[in-house]
DNA sequence: CACTTGTCTTGATGTTTGTCAAAATAGACG
DNA sequence: CGTCTATTTTGACAAACATCAAGACAAGTG
């Protein structure tokens, strides 16, 4: 109920309006700009890419490692920094730990940047 | 003609597909991650959203500084990364420059974090 | 041409960030 | 319980960044 998904964008969670439509606060930015910041490295970009695109809606740490020239740390630091947004969540299961991307928060931003409704122009 | 409204975001151009369906090649994960990092400072969400949703779609510079506790270089500063990215433009009309939001990148940008049409479960 | 106002550029400074090596934790398997 | 693999944490360092003061550039006004 009072799950916590979307950490970071939990106070933000209230701007369901395009910032097109209207001026976002002061407080509203700062909740979200660290979601836009946390996609704003090629790296965890690629990273939620290939988490949210995989069938069965989860991935293992271990084959996101592969896909990159970077060390195990680095891919974890960045998987870090999208969970902490709340944009995957992960999932401990054995040796394994699997993540998975939240699609709520992807429609959040999504929804946040797109035209309000009616005109293209 | 060979306009080039999307500075940064040209070479991603060719991913009208969401980053869920598919994952981004590394070529377009740096492509695209600079848009969103432009996006990751609050004071530059706010700068964009006072912009796209200002009456008559474009906004004095002027206006913009006094909207924040940031002095003019700062927000010039802030502007030009905007610009760079080509989520916004810049026209200078006599004294002033006004700034104008370009809705085509922020329509990529959008698209890319949507639900690839169907299910949202 | 001088003066004023609006905007941008340059240079400097303290903070944040991406990356890795080394060490720590978590779980499986003898 | 010891050992092996998977993942994370810690610590360190160079590169990138946000901010400002000072100065430069642009354009309108006397």
């Amino acid at each position: 109920m009072s799950k916590q998904l979307l950490p970071l964008l939990d106070q933000a969670a209230d701007c369901h309006v395009p910032l097109v439509a209207e001026p976002l606060t002061a407080a509203q930015a700062e909740g979200l700009a660290p979601a836009f910041k946390a996609l704003g490295d090629p790296v965890r970009l690629r990273l939620l890419s290939l988490i949210a695109s995989h069938e069965g809606g989860e991935v293992c740490v271990c084959d996101l490692t592969d896909a990159f020239d970077l060390k195990a740390p680095t891919i974890s630091h960045h998987l870090r920094v999208l969970k902490a947004t709340g944009l995957v969540t992960a999932d401990r299961r054995g040796t394994w730990v699997y993540y998975r991307a939240e699609r709520e928060a992807l429609d959040l931003l999504s929804g946040l940047l797109a035209a309000p409704a009616e005109a293209t122009a």
